[in-house]
RNA sequence: GUGGUCGUAGCUUAGUGGCUUAAAGCAUCAGGAUGUGGCCCUGAAGAUCGCCGGUUCAAAUCCGGUCGACCACCCCA
């Protein structure tokens, strides 16, 4: 009988709670066909609110490694007289159909597509990768007519819709370069020089670059009805998937996971053994220059990268303990067809692109320790309405030095704004009371020593200078 | 898109033969004899037990569904 009684406010509490929830979901099921271009505008029907899948939040304590990573970048690309270039987020899809390539998986099951309100518009798709944005602009802004080639360079979040994991988002950031105008295999180990500078100047150990060449156009429709010679034969033992890329795009099969496939195509016709004299040399240039660099390499002749663009050159970079696809931090290649496809006139291109999240996970899997330039190495503590006001021009004076600083003029205890100074890891607290202010003073305590010595305040600066050396 | 594991405070976890007010550590905030950090002590705040539904007098706990994270496949950075 008691028992009932205290358990009288719970399911009460609950039932007008899902009261509410049935309701909004009546609303729910109501909008889901809308009238296009009015889709309503409702509360989280869900519960509580939260990010959409696939999408993360780069928080404070990350965004060192954050900013590191295109700090470094920026330093890599301007040091090489790259130029920057910033293309849209929505592009028309078929950009993307017809340069990534109609049947990859980037377009075909990966793409954000835009719900038009007006039907006779074209189909528009948030971008999932940045180079056909810039080759478009390269032809739309008749770049062809500066001196060539462009060296471009880019640093911006992609879309794809792909099913989550560690370093797989849906929202992602891609920094990169793009070299257009020039097929000459100079500029593909320009390009990968610059990535591995950039990668080493992180600190990043053990990276591993794997490349290969895919040959020119008509290498690859060779290689092509070679490979589906030779696996037409083995249709028999292929694997589901393998037995349908054989149509669609034979090159695939050559990467395939299942072991089956994997041994057939051990056995199989390599490319680089059917590559034409030209592209022969061109790689083996490229190939002899990066040794000249002393970058090295792993030539993989089953690398085929999963874009429709690529020839010759293609390329990629992972730290070696990470075997994983996700591992791939760098990648990128040759794409000597797609600035004449968006109508331009025939002239290669090259570039890459790097995940920051993916090596944001590398640095911190590496213990890579990123250093704060402005972390805080003085706090200023204050005691009392007069000190309070005289800490800002303190600070301010203490800032024009470059001297990072911290106060916590919210707060009135001194032992609570130690405690602070504390958790900042300062080296020197400056304290500032009643008294100092009277006296024209400043108490100035060795955070580590747990000294302290009381400065006059017109000296502050040059005393605070000559402690921090 | 397919398969697997998981889902309790900001974080790491405890609690599942259904039962009073869901527990702890770390972190946060406020204090600890008059203006001094770390260690220590006291206190406060913080949980729709992912969400929805079912079974039941009673569900964090049982059942179904769903969402999400992670892992594998696929593929990419």
């Amino acid at each position: 009988m008691p028992r009932k009684k205290t358990t009288r406010g719970r399911p009460k509490a609950k039932r007008t709670y899902q009261r509410r929830a049935v309701a909004s979901r009546q609303q729910t099921a109501a909008s889901k066909q809308p009238p296009a271009g009015s889709w309503k505008l409702e509360a989280g029907s869900r519960g509580p609110i939260r990010r959409v899948k696939g999408m993360h939040d780069i928080l404070p304590k990350d965004q060192k490694y954050f900013e590191l990573i295109k700090f470094m970048a920026l330093k890599h690309f301007r040091l090489n007289g790259f130029e920057r270039i910033d293309v849209p987020t929505i592009e028309y899809a078929s950009l993307f159909s017809k340069g990534t390539g109609k049947d990859t998986d980037i377009v075909q099951k990966e793409m954000y597509y835009l719900a038009s309100n007006d039907e006779e518009k074209e189909p528009m798709a948030l971008r999932p990768e940045a180079t056909p944005g810039i080759a478009r602009a390269y032809v739309e802004h008749g770049m062809l007519n500066l001196p060539q080639p462009m060296m471009l360079y880019y640093v911006a979040p992609m879309f794809r819709r792909e099913n989550p994991q560690k370093g797989r988002m849906r929202e992602f950031w891609q920094f990169g370069v793009e070299v257009l105008g020039t097929s000459n295999p100079s500029s593909d180990a320009q390009v990968i020089k610059m990535a591995w500078d950039i990668l080493e100047d992180l600190g990043l150990k053990d990276l591993t670059l794997e490349i290969n060449s895919l040959g020119c156009r008509n290498d690859q429709n060779n290689m092509r009805e070679i490979l589906i010679s030779y696996f037409e034969k083995k249709k028999q033992y292929l694997c589901e998937d393998c037995k349908r890329r054989l149509t669609v795009n034979p090159f695939r099969i050559l990467d395939c996971k299942e072991e089956k496939c994997k041994r057939i195509a051990e056995d199989a016709p390599q490319i680089i053994d059917h590559l034409c004299a030209h592209c022969r040399n061109d790689f083996k240039k490229a190939l002899e220059m990066l040794d000249e660099l002393s970058i090295p390499y792993d030539i993989n002749t089953r690398l085929v990268r999963g874009l429709d663009y690529y020839s010759k050159t293609v390329f990629e970079i992972t730290p070696a303990k990470d075997k994983s696809r996700q591992g791939t931090i760098i990648g990128g290649g040759r794409y000597d067809y797609l600035i004449e496809m968006y109508g331009g006139r025939e002239a290669g291109a090259v570039g890459w692109a790097g995940g920051i999240e993916r090596l944001m996970l590398a640095l911190k899997e590496q213990k890579i320790e990123v250093e704060d330039p402005y972390k805080p190495r003085v706090f200023l503590a204050q005691l009392g309405e007069q000190a309070k006001k005289k800490s800002f021009s303190l600070l301010n004076e203490l800032q024009k030095e470059g001297i990072g600083v911290r106060a916590a003029l919210s707060k009135d205890s001194l032992r609570s704004q130690l405690r602070l100074a504390n958790k900042f890891k300062v080296e020197l607290t400056l304290i500032l009371g009643q008294k100092e202010v009277q006296d024209k003073t400043i108490i100035v305590r060795d955070m580590k020593e747990g000294i302290q010595e009381i400065v006059a305040l017109d000296k502050t600066l040059e005393y605070i200078k000559g402690k921090l050396k």
